[in-house]
DNA sequence: GCAGTCGCAACGTTAATTGTTACGACAGTT
DNA sequence: AACTGTCGTAACAATTAACGTTGCGACTGC
């Protein structure tokens, strides 16, 4: 599958503004996120837009502009945040209409459908078990 | 995430010789396959050569060659295709290695690993309960 | 007015999958 | 022995999504 790390970074980047605020800080910059994910500003801001409009966190303008959380890391869960940034279906269909005079092109699709909407299911309430806090616990309890 | 439909298209495969030869013919040609899922035979031969690896199909060669199951429909799960054909894990790490000097850095991904590998093992017993067999009984299902 | 940061569009880069062509290898048939 | 049909596989193009980068306007506090 070679699947996206936009689950990766979205994590990584509520985990480092949850740890920033428990600091005292109010907001964390974009491009102090960037750093530590070391990858590109626009990068965290385009995929924190997409948390913003889920409802996850906040983000100010101007001098001293920043984001900020929208709830408490113990509300979110890595549902929350697969849902707002990953667009498609865990499994694709066939890229072009299979034969439908062929007795399983025509019924392989709606086959399958079936089948994938279980296991999404499934997915989706693994994914409802994590919550934020629990990710940020578990990256302040990796060993150095 | 928008994946790939290697999975589908291999179920497609397997389907189409199970009822195949269920109909009493000896093997299936990967042409006759990819104009039932309307795609290049060629395509079709490389996922084929994946499953016959994974020990699931048998190919001759020569004139009337063609492809076989190797074990029966009912003994072959979503599980087996999908580790034949899919290579990577299911969500990805960063593309870079985050900022160690960074306290999130240093922990995200130690963390998103754990996380990650006990939601895939929950994915696949999720296909593992899936066999070919009910596959190919939902493809014949669907309303016409 | 100035400075710092977001918002967003535009475009290039990279990687994986998929599609296509080509051709040799193989095994029956004639 | 030649012929035919199909696999096996390499090579390359086409397509798509994610990722990276640059640029610039919008906003807000000083």
């Amino acid at each position: 599958m070679s699947a996206n790390s936009r689950l990766t970074i979205a994590a990584h980047a509520l985990a480092w503004i949850g740890l920033y605020q428990r600091q005292g800080h109010e907001v964390a910059t974009s491009e102090q996120i960037a750093t530590s994910a070391n990858t590109n500003p626009v990068v965290i801001r385009r995929l924190l837009g997409e948390l913003r409009r889920a409802g996850l966190v906040e983000s100010r303008r101007g001098v001293g502009a920043g984001w900020s959380l929208a709830r408490e890391l113990e509300s979110m869960t890595l549902l929350d945040v697969y849902e707002a940034v990953e667009p498609g279906p865990l499994f694709a269909m066939h890229r072009t209409t299979p034969d439908q005079g062929c007795v399983v092109g025509y019924g392989i699709r709606p086959a399958m459908q079936g089948i994938y909407e279980g296991i999404e299911e499934t997915l989706r309430h693994e994914l409802a078990r994590v919550t934020l806090a629990d990710v940020l616990r578990d990256v302040l309890a990796a060993p150095r």
